[in-house]
DNA sequence: GCCGTTTTCGGCCCGACTGTTTTCAGTCG
């Protein structure tokens, strides 16, 4: 092992984007920038630790990887740094990067200020500009001087590019724009496209793609929608709007005809597409938004649909949810994808008893009603500090509630359960025997993430009683990062032990993400995916984990909980 | 910088828009 803490993939991933874009500003060649790209998205998509990998010498085995970012991989890993990034970042200011990241300047004419004014960042430009020392410059203009410094106010003080958007707050808007385009009488076909599509974490902005008998009408429609604040482009073909949400959405209208193109084209990923085209060309012919070019005929090809897309470059049709270049286009038969209705229960949700908004009969009554056959009750353990710590004298009486609600209620299965929180020392809050009191263990990390998640996290897979690991990494997204857990290790110690991990539900979570609940399924382990309700209204929250296990490519029988509870109760470690 | 059912060298997806341009480079998605 080495002494010092390896980087996270997350971590790596961004050292090799910066030195793409010193390159860049460099003037490197865009195929070297490129490749610096491409071996990030590989390094976050990589299941294990790459830093792992690098020390056994086999990072090359990541696509994208060869001998020279192997050689940076190992000094990075052996050292802490990579030389070549420490002597760029010393030949180029930090401010030239920022300065890329405003709309219409990019590496080259950023560099191009910097070499002929000085320009090293956000107030050095403003400042060659109210000076007008800009519109000389060769490639320049009073118009440039006028967008930049339109887009440097815009900016304010943080130039860092536009803002995402977690999924379930853009989709609340998405969802409802469709439906009413939907219902306008001359629309045709209308779709989300985008990373919304891809049900991903969370998105920049939205795309509508739609058909309509009558497309000035329909983009009318679209302007004058309640759930629009303002249009900033307005045309045949169709419109630009921002939402009173504030988020940017685009709607195109397309004839009937290249509907399957341009929806292919507009839901990405952008690797996935890339992908997809230089494959293509390898059989002679030509992808993009409007068609598919086939050398042999000259002619373009339109579909109106995406299966025909597809078929025509030999391929089965990819869910939105595999569309991330990562091995999707290897696929001749897609896997079958678990679908909201396959959850059989839910297996972590919250009461009064400790932080949640409801009590034990209505969170049962809201669970029956969406049509689960099994609950299990996991207020927060003893420790959690909210306020309304369940003591053990509490947890028994809650466990007497539990039992009193299940039997008076038909049609649904009531369990007594516990969310316990797993101490510094990796120990639970209660003890076993109580522990022995309950159908239902989620053990989870809450506090002092800086004290060895990891440690903790393989104790509490190591204990009998613990059924699955809750949010095992902690991230939040929009709030913080992950705590510092080698995901590596919890995998294998959860199928060392017969443990189970979570795809938390709650959209601010999704934890395990995409990525890692992939690699856990992989390595055999089963996953749980519960909402985390703390309401009602919440329990609902199981469609985002859904989402983020179709990403992972798994199917049903990799979800212990869409088994009936007698079954899923005999996969349980203590009753093995 | 990566990679190989035409290659260990010479390629590496596609198209639109913008502003500064007499035919295009840079930027963006």
């Amino acid at each position: 092992m080495a002494a010092a803490k390896d980087p996270s993939n997350a971590a790596i991933a961004e050292l090799l984007d910066e030195l793409g874009d010193l390159y860049e500003l460099e003037g490197a060649v865009v195929h070297r920038v490129l490749a610096y790209r491409n071996a990030a998205k590989a390094i976050r998509d990589a299941p294990r630790s790459v830093a792992a990998m690098t020390r056994e010498g086999r990072v090359t085995e990541l696509p994208g990887v060869g001998k020279t970012l192997e050689e940076k991989l190992t000094a990075l890993v052996e050292t802490g740094e990579i030389p070549a990034l420490e002597k760029l970042r010393s030949r180029v200011p930090a401010g030239l990067v920022v300065i890329t990241r405003l709309p219409g300047l990019g590496p080259k004419r950023a560099r191009k200020l910097h070499d002929a004014l000085g320009v090293d960042g956000p107030q050095a430009l403003r400042a060659a500009i109210e000076q007008h020392r800009v519109r000389d410059l060769a490639g320049f203009g009073a118009k440039s001087e006028e967008r930049l410094l339109a887009a440097l106010d815009a900016a304010g003080d943080a130039v860092d590019g536009p803002k995402r958007e977690i999924l379930s707050r853009a989709l609340a808007v998405g969802e409802a724009l469709v439906a009413e385009l939907r219902a306008h009488p001359s629309s045709d076909r209308v779709e989300l496209a985008g990373s919304a599509r891809r049900w991903a974490d969370s998105v920049k902005d939205l795309d509508i793609i739609a058909t309509a008998d009558d497309p000035q009408a329909l983009i009318d429609a679209f302007a004058a929608s309640d759930l629009i604040a303002e249009i900033s482009r307005s045309g045949v073909a169709g419109a630009h709007a921002i939402a009173q949400s504030g988020i940017a959405i685009d709607l195109r209208v397309v004839a009937p005809d290249q509907f399957g193109n341009l929806l292919q084209h507009f839901t990405g990923s952008k690797a996935h597409n890339v992908a997809i085209r230089e494959a293509a060309v390898r059989r002679g012919l030509h992808v993009s938004e409007y068609g598919i070019l086939d050398d042999e005929t000259g002619q373009s090809e339109r579909f109106a649909t995406e299966e025909e897309v597809y078929a025509r470059l030999g391929l089965p049709w990819i869910p939105p949810e595999l569309r991330e270049d990562r091995g999707e286009l290897q696929l001749t038969e897609v896997p079958p994808l678990i679908e909201q209705a396959d959850l059989r229960g839910d297996l972590h949700m919250h009461t009064t008893a400790s932080d949640g908004r409801a009590s034990v009969r209505e969170m049962a009554q809201a669970a029956r009603a969406l049509g689960l056959d099994y609950v299990a009750i996991t207020d927060h353990s003893a420790s959690h500090g909210f306020g309304d710590a369940v003591s053990p004298d509490r947890l028994r009486e809650l466990i007497a509630e539990v039992r009193a609600v299940d039997d008076e209620l038909d049609g649904i299965t009531v369990l007594a359960g516990s969310e316990v929180n797993i101490g510094v020392d990796g120990s639970l809050d209660y003890d076993d025997e109580l522990l022995a009191e309950l159908d239902w263990i989620v053990a989870s990390v809450h506090t002092a993430f800086t004290s060895d998640p990891t440690a903790r996290i393989v104790a509490a897979c190591e204990h009998p009683l613990v059924d699955v690991i809750g949010h095992p990494t902690g991230r939040k997204l929009e709030e913080r990062f992950a705590y510092d857990l080698d995901v590596d290790a919890a995998i294998a110690a959860a199928l060392r032990t017969g443990t189970f991990l979570e795809i938390n539900g709650s959209p601010r979570r999704r934890d395990l993400d995409d990525v890692h609940a992939r690699a856990a399924r992989d390595a055999g382990v089963l996953l749980t995916i519960d909402s985390d309700a703390h309401g009602p209204e919440a329990l609902a929250n199981t469609r985002w984990g859904v989402a983020t296990a179709r990403r992972a490519w798994l199917s049903a029988a990799d979800v212990a909980n869409t088994r009936p509870w007698e079954e899923l109760r005999k996969l349980r470690k203590g009753a093995r």
